[in-house]
DNA sequence: CAGTGTGAACACATTCACAGCA
DNA sequence: TGCTGTGAATGTGTTCACACTG
């Protein structure tokens, strides 16, 4: 059982096509429903199985893994094992990616601690804040950095991401500031529109933006409006 | 200046219209925009402003702003406070929404103390933990409840909303009982596909899948790959 | 023959050019 | 004249049916 497919071009296939965002965005998923299965020891998956456990359509999973290869068997699944393996090499988690987090307020922190960032290949390696107060306490295994050592002890700990938890005020000066020290990947918090150069990847994550859509959709669902034809069920 | 377009049918127009999703996630960056505005005494803009502070480019700006109606004035622009309240209107910002916040943990505490949620219509009502040790002291002006007492807390404090910001592990479980105590829309920061009805909203954020994807577009950028044609800047 | 992999059809999102109005 | 509003064209994402294979 679970004998391997063609090993030769280790990570290599179709590695040279962009993988859609769309379909990006979920392999993420089927990785972490992967890890899941891996740790209750289960080694074969169909793409039935697994769609299930990702929450979507098993011909949308077949398609999206089909953008990074053919890793199963016809008429058996998927390897656990293997299958995880090459999600990961093609979403580049097999180097380490070392991550500094700009901001050590709640948010910070409760990044700072979370678990689900180690055991998925990220490792904090900076934590900073501007507050004196706060510089120089100790949050889990980190020391808080003061933000006026920012390239410094980005360049020290030669951290390769940072994520801002900053108030929205100071997130683009703190922004221009990571991107003057040599960071291309950027995950922001502050809810506001920030610029940045052609080369820096920038993500974002608006908690009010979030709640807004789901208002919308609450207040649509209590008015009993025209609520026309097609049945309007927001996919997870 | 500022005169306000036809008022009939004051909330109605083309409100029968399902906005579309990707429309709907860019309206509330808009709307922020137009508050910074406000707040900065601007009184008019032209698409190309907003747009440029919003971060898109303006003639989608114009075309997510008709599936409303039409609020502009040709040649002239917009007015920052109708357009404001107008977009605020057409989410379902106009009335209160209540939101009860599961967890207490750092995450569940920045979220509770998070201005921007006060600041855009949405009052944190209820903040709940399973520990012992969490339960009664006080996160800003609200005190810890037993997640015990779930189902009686929401009720009395008439929570529309909620927020799980809760370990993988009980996320399930404490959803279940969001939605049997009447909730319907929920927003999950667990890294966990979660089983809900029909008529429950469910948003997710997983900070883990964004540095995954951060990571990914990282790895393109440093191996000089086969960077096909069309360059690949991934839109902010 | 069960279950993967994929081309072709469809639905949705974005871009663009320009008509229409203050 | 200047800027909004929108239909038509392009591009991207999703669904589906089924060919193919272990």
């Amino acid at each position: 059982m679970s004998e391997i497919p063609g090993l030769r071009s280790a990570a290599g296939e179709q590695q040279g096509r962009q993988i859609p965002p769309a379909s990006l965005a979920r392999l993420t998923i089927y990785l972490r429903a992967l890890n899941s299965l891996l740790a209750e020891g289960i080694e074969r998956v169909s793409s039935d199985e697994l769609a299930e456990a990702a929450g979507v359509n098993s011909p949308m999973l077949r398609k999206d893994l089909s953008y990074l290869g053919s890793y199963g068997t016809r008429g058996v699944g998927y390897d656990v094992q293997y299958l995880n393996s090459q999600i990961s090499t093609a979403l580049g988690l097999s180097q380490d990616w070392r991550v500094a987090i700009v901001g050590a307020g709640n948010l910070g922190r409760a990044l700072a601690g979370y678990s689900g960032f180690q055991s998925r290949g990220f490792e904090v390696v900076a934590l900073f804040d501007a507050d004196q107060l706060i510089v120089g306490t100790e949050v889990g295994w980190l020391r808080v950095s003061p933000v006026q050592d920012l390239a410094t002890v980005l360049g020290r700990t030669r951290a390769n991401m940072a994520v801002l938890a900053v108030p929205a005020g100071v997130a683009q000066s703190l922004c221009d500031e990571l991107v003057d020290a040599g960071i291309t990947s950027i995950l922001s918090f502050a809810p506001v529109v920030l610029q940045i150069p052609d080369h820096v990847q920038l993500r974002k994550v608006d908690m009010a933006t979030e709640l807004q859509i789901l208002a919308y959709h609450a207040q649509r669902a209590q008015d009993p409006d025209l609520e026309s034809g097609p049945r309007a069920r927001a996919a997870q």
